[in-house]
DNA sequence: TGAAAGTCAATAAC
DNA sequence: GTTATTGACTTTCA
């Protein structure tokens, strides 16, 4: 399908403008200090980005997402705290596999802020991501969670000792993988087993699988649309 | 209350 | 240096 289908109804910028064109020529364009963007207030950042959307085309806009950040050499880092407050691994992990508009819940959200800035005319777009907003936002939408502060603060200094990031080993990861091809879903007690068989947490083996049986289906989702789409070319 | 959804953030991969 | 992956935490929902 093409990237930019629809490109003059759908709400976005056109984006073959000449400004355009020779941004995409020049993509080592990085400095946008002597461009003169538009300095927004907190706010009316905040209120361009929340603007209510009743259906978005995610895996449209995410493909326009990524060609706008490559083309303009944005890196995700930015691109996640600046637009929708949240993590590079998470911005990532959105972009390259959108979960489409109706299955989505809370997470609507950030893709309608990803919407909302993509909608934007291009200079507004760098002024958001690279300007210094005056003041502060009313309404604390999107900013990261409460808890999740108390996740993040838990470094250098915190009386807690981080928890080092578990990675399986070999010999777990392929009896865990064999048994979920087998049962996606194993009962408590089943996972006990499992958990002591393999040295493991049971809650270690219980996040293995929840994550596992989401991914998966993910991945299936996205196979079967790669399938659809063929099929229709 | 348990499972699913949303996400963080370390770190693997490029 | 940047992006992708992924185990685990937090929030939402039935």
């Amino acid at each position: 399908m093409d990237l930019y289908h629809n490109i003059y109804d759908d709400g976005f910028e056109d984006q073959r403008d000449p400004e355009y064109e020779i941004l995409m020529e020049n993509a080592q364009v990085q400095d946008f200090s002597d461009m003169n963007l538009p300095n927004y207030t907190a706010q009316a950042v905040e209120d361009m980005l929340s603007v209510e959307r009743d259906y978005i085309d995610t895996k449209d806009l995410c493909l326009k997402i990524l060609a706008e950040l490559k083309g303009h050499n944005i890196p995700q880092e930015l691109f996640a705290t600046r637009i929708i407050s949240r993590s590079q691994g998470t911005l990532s992990d959105l972009l390259g596999k959108p979960k489409p508009w109706e299955m989505l819940r809370a997470g609507r959200n950030t893709f309608k802020r990803m919407y909302n800035w993509m909608v934007q005319p291009y200079e507004t777009r760098m002024a958001i991501l690279f300007g210094d907003p005056v003041g502060t936002v009313a309404v604390s939408t999107p900013s990261p969670r409460n808890k999740r502060n108390k996740r993040q603060s838990s470094s250098p200094g915190d009386s807690a000792p981080k928890k080092p990031r578990l990675v399986f080993t070999e010999t777990q990861k392929n009896a865990l993988v064999k048994v979920f091809k087998e049962t996606e879903r194993p009962s408590s007690k089943m996972q006990k087993v499992i958990a002591d068989h393999l040295h493991l947490d049971v809650s270690t083996v219980n996040n293995f699988f929840m994550n596992a049986r989401r991914r998966r289906h993910r991945a299936a989702r996205t196979s079967e649309e790669q399938d659809q789409e063929q099929y229709f070319q």
